[in-house]
DNA sequence: GGCCTGTTTTGATGCCGATCAATCAAGCCG
DNA sequence: CGGCTTGATTGATCGGCATCAAAACAGGCC
């Protein structure tokens, strides 16, 4: 549940630079890399978007014709093996630029697990502004990088971390995405299902559950309701997370 | 075991870029993006670099100085847990371009696992030189991307197969690396030992051991020699690998 | 050859997390 | 309110891979 926040009316000093202007997303995405005169020529080249929860928006194998970049909501990234096996390989929310693909097709799915707004571009007209505008290829080359770093992390999750370590872990990387918006807060919210959890951390549903009640019942933790997390020992948990405990 | 090839005796017009005409790797790697003027540029901010095995010469959190690009052997690139254990995230060849960091810091390990050559390149003048030749730069996040599909197939990988999934995956991957050499050629050879590839694909040795032995006791490889596999059976570990079989 | 060292293979056993299954809580709607 | 649905939790049991252990093998060296 996305609150919908009011936003003041701007008027733009181009079309579909409005829309910019009030972007929530703006100042964490890739948009950030451009001067206002750019902006709008990016934005000249945008589609706005809203989803319903459930919507599949790019599936994997499908010819990659567009970039997309969301703006409000969360999505899931995900591969799928034919007897419907699932792995998430990321989640993504507001300023994160969506459809860096080599070749032709898309190499994952994505699905909004909450309302989501986004941007579209298309994808040759993305590469033409990208050749005009280095600061924008140089900021999605930093994106790339950055989804690298992060890809790594999760292989040594996936590959070398036990069920309660990758809990942790993922608790912890949550609170850091909620971070910018404001700092060291203790609470964070999940937006996606235990099915989802699971799918990301490599785990099943019952083990995300058993491992979650068995933090609070430890008191490292405390769970309101499902979908909300109170870090109640973030120092035990990071402990736990970096792997240096695990005899407890 | 590197079979040190005779070099033809090239006068080169600039120097450095000698070494580039007579190098193995110039076209499969990012140096192909360049025509020869622009290479002459890259290979004056090269240095060249010969490993022993063993030799660790990137460390995750050290300060990201330089890059590099293998020529001649191979690299594991791996993460450490405090406690000992190692994910490695991927193997480099000859081509490869390595130390897209985010940041001031490596975000990963790299050691050679046989003898070694690569061109190393100080970060600040490569940057500088990206920032002149646009190609360099489109080359560079098309790498960037590459390495993102596959870090996104490990994930499932590691998140979702089953342990002769993986091993299956892992041989067609190597058969798929060697390919540029010689197509469609059924003998892979494995520089790396059975703890390497344990710690790649999330598993331990003893499984690695005994899932090689079960394909060949199914008749799926032949193993002459530890580190030499034929792949008698293709389709069938294709099958396998996508997750098609697994209840055979 | 014979010894040494490190890797690979094979065997016996155990445990973590999966699976199967039941219960619980929270909407939603008539 | 009660029946229905969907997601979360908790319990009982199982199995795949890890762990522990030892044997087989290969290469290097004298």
């Amino acid at each position: 549940m996305i609150v919908s926040r009011a936003r003041p009316l701007v008027v733009g000093d181009a079309f579909g630079h409005a829309a910019c202007a009030e972007c929530d997303a703006r100042t964490v995405s890739v948009c950030d890399a451009l001067d206002t005169a750019d902006l709008s020529r990016l934005a000249a080249v945008a589609a706005q978007r809203s989803l319903e929860k459930g919507r599949v928006f790019i599936e994997e194998g499908e010819k990659a014709a567009d970039f997309f970049n969301i703006t409000a909501g969360t999505v899931k990234l995900f591969k799928l093996l034919p007897d419907g096996r699932q792995q998430i390989t990321g989640f993504a929310g507001p300023g994160y630029f969506l459809g860096l693909a080599v070749g032709e097709t898309y190499a994952f799915s994505a699905e909004a697990i909450e309302p989501v707004r986004l941007c579209r571009f298309s994808r040759p007209r993305l590469y033409a502004l990208m050749h005009d505008l280095p600061a924008l290829e140089a900021r999605l080359l930093q994106t790339a990088c950055n989804e690298l770093v992060t890809a790594q992390e999760q292989m040594l999750l996936l590959g070398r971390k036990t069920a309660r370590e990758r809990v942790a872990s993922f608790l912890l990387l949550r609170a850091a995405a909620a971070a910018p918006c404001s700092h060291r807060q203790t609470e964070i919210r999940l937006p996606m299902t235990r099915a989802e959890i699971a799918d990301y951390l490599g785990l099943t549903i019952e083990t995300i559950s058993r491992v979650l009640s068995r933090f609070r019942a430890d008191k490292r933790i405390d769970l309101p309701t499902p979908d909300r997390v109170i870090l109640t020992d973030r120092p035990w948990l990071e402990d736990l997370a970096a792997g240096n405990l695990e005899h407890v």
